[in-house]
This record gives structure tokens, sequence and C-alpha cells, in this order.
DNA sequence: CTGACGAACTTTTTT
DNA sequence: AGTTCGTCAG
């Protein structure tokens, strides 16, 4: 048996995580350390030497994109097809266990899953219902509310009811939308998880027969699980001690939505024949950035104690530019991607990095301006579209009737005749009656309290689904896709739409067929669980929103915040508006804990560098409609000197960032001449001071005039006012 | 049921 | 500023 392509790639910590025995095991993964070759490594020397079968092997990742990564890695190492291997996301592999064991999770077996966005729209509808004052209480927090119970593993009969009103109407809504959830066979992200825990704490053969089957447990981005992760994880290895995970603290970067990076302190507590390996060999940064990175985060408090080393040079020093506003630092960073790539660099290893999606735009800008090909990540997916979701909703209809959230959506779209009013009397009937809305809508027909054209109209949508569903009986999926598209009347909506908009949305739906065409049923899951071709595609497309772009191979600049960023790296990096209030984040500088989490974004931000990395601010921004003066970022002082080269495009009016600094040698500006200065001209008439250069007599400004235009003086020989 | 207007918001995001 | 959301009128 050949191991050495196993083990040979590896250094000792890696090699010592990789063959430990079956065990608890804690690998602190700093950024850029090999943690996913350590987990793809690890897994495939025990199938190949532990003689583990691939079936014994459960991997846990929080994306699908790691998740794929990591299946792909391990069949290129192996040279054989893992597709018996259980790698997924906590929800993909919670939403299995609950297909394969739906009766003891006490769901429908139709059961279908909820995106955020359908989940928002059930408790919406559910604070109408319950006559609340959408005002007092918003639905997203409402929802927010009933995930973060959810994501603590507290149900509605959990909660103890106290006089605090707030409590108590929460409280009423997450009764209710149990309720509406258990009746309509609806399970939210949070569910997934929840339901997941529970079957296996509620049913000892279940439990038992995972604990016996996965002899080794893996899970990638440790300190990124929440609470029900991780008591889902101690139910299936607390009995044999058999969880690998790995982690880095200094990249928990998620608290804000229930991340406990403590669960890596509990890990320890909770198997005390645990090891611990510390991954600190960086192969990715220079030693400068690590160095810099390094220094920062140790100003935080709590930490498991780790320090990036390289065996890689020291490098180029890392970069400050201070810009006059955000559109000169737009300017900056774009300049110096064009000259990197004038050098010949790809475009696709620059990367700028923000704090906030609205910060995108000025260099979304300044990219088209320059024709530069760029890549915004983040922002709408394939199968978040509007008209992605209806096409859906029908077919979950035809799936499962009682899906109520899917009823709603398309009830009325494409519009036919059924007003606010129909709707009102269908939910009044489905809550009084505890029955869902399709189930209503048949009680109102009967009732024949309505008038004739709204009766018929109602019949029409309910013998609309009907005939759908009977049409699509042995069609192939995507023949089953293509007929709700084009039967449902979406097509026609979407054509007589405003131009533009209105053919995207009908080449999205031919997408979808396409998608349909393409979706692989039998290398997705093993179909253990008896799902029809249709509900596997329909759970696929909410579990996983697909990319927002199609796979773009021209090569491109690289826009995304800092959240999604981690895991990535580039050889040119950009860190985009250091300041106070921005990053950190306004809603973080008061608060010890969150402050600390962006200072992990920092690092995070600035060890996704391999050779080099720029910081820049704006001593002017344009924030929320009005002219701030932000203070450069905290994290920047956090950095010695001895890290950092300031850069000059132009004469500069930085202020210093440390009184103790020496001065830099920006030119001097002088008089009262400042970049913004309003001055007047005699023969220009008034302008503003863009730039300046030189010094003594050579000394000249660039000023735009209102009239005139831009033009640059001699201040020698102009005759300036300043005003 | 559309369109228009006004108000209110504004960190980060995956599933 | 810019977007989004909800209400109101037509």
């Amino acid at each position: 048996m050949d191991v050495t392509s196993i083990i040979e790639p590896l250094n000792d910590a890696q090699r010592q995580a990789v063959t430990a025995p079956s065990q608890a095991m804690l690998v602190l993964a700093g950024a850029g350390s090999g943690k996913t070759r350590v987990l793809v490594h690890r897994i495939a020397w025990q199938i190949q030497v532990e003689g583990v079968s691939a079936h014994g092997i459960l991997a846990v990742t929080f994306t699908n994109k790691a998740a794929k990564e990591m299946r792909s890695r391990i069949e290129d190492l192996l040279k054989v097809s893992a597709h018996t291997l259980w790698i997924g996301t906590f929800h993909g592999i919670a939403h299995r266990l609950l297909r394969r064991h739906a009766k003891q999770a006490k769901l429908p077996e139709t059961f279908q899953v909820m995106d955020s966005g359908d989940q928002l729209r059930v408790v919406k509808r559910l604070l109408n219902t319950l006559d609340f004052d959408d005002s007092k209480w918003p639905p997203r927090e409402v929802q927010w509310y009933i995930n973060a119970q959810k994501d603590e593993g507290i149900r509605a009969r959990h909660i103890i009811e106290t006089a605090d009103i707030y409590q108590r109407q929460m409280l009423r809504v997450y009764r209710a939308y149990e309720d509406l959830c258990e009746r309509s066979g609806l399970v939210d992200f949070a569910e997934l998880l929840l339901r997941a825990h529970e079957l296996l704490r509620d049913n000892p053969d279940v439990l038992d027969f995972y604990q016996q089957r996965f002899r080794q447990v893996h899970v990638d981005e440790f300190q990124d699980t929440n609470t029900i992760q991780y008591a889902w994880l101690r139910l299936l290895t607390d009995a044999k001690d058999n969880l690998f995970v790995v982690g880095d603290d200094d990249q928990s970067i998620y608290g804000w939505r229930g991340a406990k990076v403590e669960n890596i302190y509990s890990f320890q507590k909770h198997y005390p024949n645990h090891q611990v390996i510390k991954l600190e060999q960086n192969y990715r940064s220079t030693g400068t950035i690590l160095k810099a990175a390094n220094k920062i985060i140790a100003n935080n408090a709590g930490r498991m104690g780790k320090e990036l080393w390289t065996e890689a040079g020291e490098g180029d020093l890392i970069s400050l530019y201070a810009a006059f506003n955000e559109q000169d630092e737009a300017y900056f960073v774009v300049e110096r991607i064009r000259a990197w790539i004038n050098e010949g660099g790809l475009r696709s290893d620059a990367a700028i990095l923000y704090r906030s999606n609205a910060q995108s735009r000025q260099f979304e800008e300044k990219l088209m301006a320059t024709a530069t090909p760029y890549r915004v990540y983040g922002g709408l997916r394939f199968f978040d579209r509007a008209e992605i979701k209806n096409a859906l909703a029908y077919l979950r209809l035809m799936s499962n009737r009682h899906d109520d959230a899917s009823f709603e959506r398309v009830i009325n779209t494409p519009t036919r005749g059924i007003g606010a009013k129909t709707l009102d009397d269908m939910r009044c009937i489905a809550r009084d009656q505890s029955i869902s809305l399709w189930a209503a809508a048949i009680v109102l027909i009967n009732q024949r309290t309505m008038t004739a054209r709204a009766t018929n109209a109602l019949i029409g949508f309910l013998e609309l689904i009907k005939q759908l569903d009977k049409q699509a009986e042995g069609l192939e999926l995507y023949e089953k896709v293509k007929l709700v598209v084009e039967k449902c009347g979406l097509v026609e909506l979407y054509q007589k739409e405003k131009m533009d908009k209105g053919e995207e949305k009908v080449e999205n739906l031919e997408e979808l067929v396409n998608a349909a065409r393409l979706f692989d049923f039998s290398a997705d899951q093993e179909n253990e669980e008896n799902l029809s071709e249709l509900d596997m595609f329909l759970a696929h497309a909410a579990l996983e929103a697909g990319d927002s772009q199609a796979d773009d191979y021209e090569d491109c600049v690289q826009l995304m915040t800092l959240h999604s960023a981690k895991g990535l790296e580039f050889k040119l990096v950009f860190l985009v508006g250091m300041e106070e209030g921005l990053f950190p984040s306004q809603q973080s500088v008061d608060d010890a804990g969150r402050l600390e989490e962006e200072r992990r974004l920092c690092y995070v931000g600035m060890t996704r560098a391999m050779q080099q990395l720029y910081l820049t601010y704006a001593e002017s921004r344009r924030l929320y409609g009005r002219e701030s003066y932000p203070r450069p970022s905290r994290f920047l002082r956090e950095i010695p000197n001895e890290f950092i080269q300031e850069v000059r495009m132009r004469a500069s009016i930085s202020r210093p960032l440390t009184a103790t600094k020496p001065k830099t040698t920006s030119l001097p500006t002088t008089g009262s001449y400042r970049l913004g200065q309003r001055v007047s001209h005699a023969k220009f008439g008034e302008g503003v001071v863009l730039q300046m250069e030189g010094s003594g007599a050579q000394e000249s400004v660039q000023i735009n005039f209102k009239q005139a235009g831009v033009k640059w003086l001699m201040l020698a020989y102009a005759k300036l006012d300043v005003l």
C-alpha cells in the first residue's frame, strides 16, 4: 500500500494530526496553514491505512463549496470516487437524516425546506393574522428571535412565560409559527438542525445506528458551530470520542449569527482525552504580512494562542494609503491594479476587500470606467431570484398541496383575479380549523359564499395545480420543470414586463429547466431516502442557492466583503475603508466582544494576502448621504510602523497615524493651499484644489474650476485667492 | 392591480 | 445617497 502520497506532502504537525489514532482531536489551524489539506489527508489516511470504509466517515462543513472541494480533493488523492462518503454541510446532512427518518423525526414524508426568504414571508403573514402592528414588531426581528431560539435548541414549549410584554408576544408568534410549519410540512434552516438533534436524542435506535456507523466524524471551521450543531456532534460522538475538529479561534467572525467560539473550549472539557495540535506554519503570506497580522490579533484577550510563521522571506512592506475621499481611494486602488496587470499580473489575483457591501460601488465605477473586468461576490443568487422562486413554488405545491408558503406565493402570480378578500377568508378558515390553505380553499368553495367570479378564479387555480401534477406524471424531471414554466403563465407575465428585466427573467426560467436537466440526482445523494427526483431537486434548490453568477472563466478582479473572503487567498489584496465607524463598524465600537470580532475580521482580511497588502482609508467619506470625516481605523495603529510604508500618489493632507510617528515626507502645503481648498482665479473663476506637485518655484496645483474645468497652474504665476 | 410617491432604513451571511 | 418597502390613489 502506497501511503507516501498521503503523508509526504505534510509538515510534522500536519502529519501528526493526519496519522493520529482515532480519538477526539482539536486541530488549531491558523490562516493558510493547510487546514483543508489536513482534513483531506486525514480522511484519506483512515480509508487507505486504517481500513475504515468510506461508508464509515462523516465530514461536515459550513458551505456547499467547502464540501465540494473536500470531496474532490479526497477523490484526487485516493483516485477513486468517494460517493459513499458522507461529506456535506450541517444543513445538508441534517436534511438527509430527516428524510431517512422522517417518521421518527415526526415529520411528514413530503416535508419541504424553506429558505430564509420563505421563512420571512411566513412570519410576515403570521404577524398579520395575529393582528400585530408591523411597525412595532418588525418581521425581521421576529424571524431573528425564532431562529435564535432554535439555534439554542429552545422550542416554544420550553419557554416560560414572564410578565415581559416583549417576551410574551414573541412567544405567541413563535408558537403560532411552529403550528403553521407543522401543518404545512415546512422546515426552515434552523429547524433542520434542531430536528436532526431531536431525532438522535429521542430515538436511541437511530442514535445507536449512526454512532456505530461513523468511525470518525470530521468538522471543518469548528469555531463557527452554534450551540445546536455542537450538541448534535456530541450526541453522535460522545460514546467513542471520535470527533476530529479543525478550527481557528482567531478566525471566528460569525458570532453575530450564533456561532460559539466557546465550543472550542467546551470541546476540551467534554473530551478529556483529546489531543490538541497547532498548525502555525503558514504557506501563503510573506513574513511581513504575518508579523503584522500577529501583532493585530495579539490585542485580543482570551485567545488559544497561536503565532503564524513562514519560511518564505519578509517580502514587501505593507502599503498604507490615506485617500482624500472615497473617490480618491477607489482611484488609487484601481490604478494600482492596472499597474499590476500591466506588469503581467492576473486580474483574478487581485482582490478588493471591504467591510460592507455598500462600499463596492465606487470601486465598480472606477473599474468600469477603465474597462477592467471585475466580479462582485455576494448578492442575489440563482435560486433566490423571484422568478425562480415562483416557478419552484408551483413545483412544490404539486409535490405537497399543503405547503402554505408556496401556496401564498403563487396563488396570484401571475394575477388571476384572486384578491385580498378571498385570501383573507382562506387564512381565517385555515387558522380556525388548523388546516392548510389548500384545504381551506376547498372549504371556501363549498361554502358557496363567494361571488361566482371569485369562486371560478379559485377553482381555476386549484385545477391548474391538479392538471399540472397529472400531466407531469411519468415525465423526466426537466420535462416537469419545463411543463410548469410553460403552463403556469410565468413566462407570459415576464414577457410583458419592461423590456430589459423581463427578458432576463424569462432566460432565467429557461436556465432553470436546464439546471433540472443537468441535475445529477444519483451523485448528489445515495437516494436511500426514496425521494422523488422532483423532491430532491427542490431540496437541492433550497439548500444550495447556487452561485450569483454562472461560472465566470474570464480573468476578473475580485470584489467581496471580508466575510466572504474567508478561506480564499490572493496575491494582491486591498483592504479598503480602514476607518473608525466603518471598520471597526460603528455598532461594535463600544462592545469589547464585538470589537474583538472586528479585529479577527481584520486578521482574516490581512492573511488573505500572499504577496502584497494595501491598506487604505479615506479622510473624508460620503456616508448615508452626508459627508463624514472619520478617524483612521484603530487597527492601523496596532500595526508597528516598521511593517508599513506610506504611499503617496499625490500631495497629501494625511494626518499622522500616531502622535509619536515621525513626519512623513509629504510635500509641504504651501501657505493655505490644501487639497479640497476652494480658490478663486482672476480669469477662471472659482475652483477646488485637486492635486499639488513640485516645490518652490516649480510648485503647481491642479484645480477644478467650475466653468473652465480642470487645469494645472504654476503657483508662482497664478494669482489665486483663497476662499 | 398597477404606478407613484414618501418614509425609513443603512454590518457582516450561509444554509 | 440610494434603495427598499408600504401605502395610497387611480
